[in-house]
DNA sequence: CGGCTGGTTGAGGCATCTCAAACGCAGTGG
DNA sequence: CCACTGCGTTTGAGATGCCTCAACCAGCCG
């Protein structure tokens, strides 16, 4: 972990990649784990449990969901190999919300007090960890920004790019995507209705910045992941190029 | 800093003024501090900057900005006494936004080796900084949350709301709060325009949840917090009543 | 086959945005 | 003292993007 010089912004795209490797081996090799497997549906946990462990994927893609006093649900986050699941649960010693696996995979479960415990001896555990809290941080901001400023089309298209970039990050192949979402789920994750999400995926296929797999309507490839920017930022300023 | 009589609403309320209280104590023993004096308009940080230290609020109301590549920009948080600033930073080295002042205030400044250093000493220290982080992470999702599935007039309240119990949380009080925030600003963050905002402050007005000071209309008075939790379920099923 | 779930598409309605006008207030300078 | 200006706010009227409701289609499974 020790830069020779110093990038500005050279894409931190393959040192993700590495650096998840890095962490699950000192996971695997510094503290006790826990591995489980799971399939589409399965519960990591929920929200109201008793927060004891916290949780890294290992392979499959999750969601966390977000429910609120009054019924409403939402779907918070998502989350891919490499990635941190429970840290919602610190605060209060119970989780805030439910992980749930939306695919098979394996996550590898870590007693939070055993964490600790090894963190006191391993600093390079600890910075992976604050870290990804770090960058959880970061992402729910993002999610943020485009909630409140992009239109629905935009959204969706900045949506499938977080998507294609992520699966670039951890060294999966970014042009053909399926999405393990329904239109409802991705509508709820995205605040729009599931007829708007459709309605998007249909114009950014005529646009030609996505295309439908002839299997089915959930496996979708992308030409170019720089389109999706393209996507977004055009809607942003769509008389800019009239006008000056 | 100890309450005699315990407020109203004997809630996790009154544990966090203590804790918080807790956190300043134990990092001025305990971590090398520089305190800094902000006001209005002054930065704590900007997005770029290198992350060298991370920020305590000590007194006075900040707000963290997100700007994204091009352009948009971004009220991500709003953050009180007690709260740290400075977390999006940890994960690649330097800052994802800016933190400004929004009022006079202190703000303590912690290296963030020394902090790591003391933590590794003090325990408590290190378990008060993941719960920030946690309740961080928490209220973000929050926020994703009403941004997902509440109206405007709705969106309004719950923020008023959550401001109030944020008030009340940190010993304030609650009847009376004067908003440091254009409309514009309240907008920004609540994903509306100030048109919007202001419509909706009227009308929370006219259904008497909220009350306008005869200073100005920056200054208003919540004669009962629990009445815009009210509101927000009121506009969630507006029909429910008169159905069943 | 028939039911079921998920997806697409159209038509109309509504919430919010856009554009515009007017107001209050504070600061400034004649 | 009074324009005069600038900023933040309020309110109205019209435009529009998204939602609602509804119909239909495709794949899947008992």
């Amino acid at each position: 972990m020790h830069n020779t010089t110093t990038p500005p912004i050279p894409t931190a795209a393959p040192c993700l990649s590495e650096r998840i490797g890095h962490t699950l081996a000192l996971l695997e090799e510094r503290v006790p784990i826990t591995r489980r497997l799971v399939r589409c549906g399965d519960t990591v946990y929920q929200a109201g449990e008793r927060m004891e462990s916290l949780h890294v994927i290992h392979s499959g893609f999750f969601k966390t969901v977000n429910l609120s006093a009054d019924g409403r649900e939402q779907v918070v986050g998502l989350h891919f190999k490499g990635d941190w699941l429970g840290f919602d649960g610190i605060a209060e010693g119970q989780f805030a919300c439910d992980a749930i696996a939306m695919d098979t995979g394996e996550v590898w479960t870590i007693r939070y007090d055993a964490l600790l415990a090894a963190c006191a001896r391993t600093p390079a555990l600890l910075a992976s960890m604050h870290a990804a809290m770090s960058r959880e941080i970061g992402r729910d901001r993002e999610s943020m920004l485009a909630l409140c400023t992009l239109p629905a089309d935009a959204r969706v298209a900045d949506f499938l790019r977080n998507w294609a970039v992520s699966m670039e990050q951890r060294g999966l192949r970014t042009d053909q995507i399926t999405l393990r979402m329904t239109r409802a789920e991705i509508g709820n994750y995205l605040g729009m209705k599931l007829e708007t999400v459709s309605r998007a995926l249909s114009r950014l296929e005529r646009d030609k910045v996505i295309g439908f797999s002839e299997k089915g309507r959930r496996d979708l490839h992308i030409p170019d992941v720089r389109a999706l920017g393209a996507f977004v930022a055009r809607s942003l300023a769509p008389a800019a190029l009239t006008l000056q």
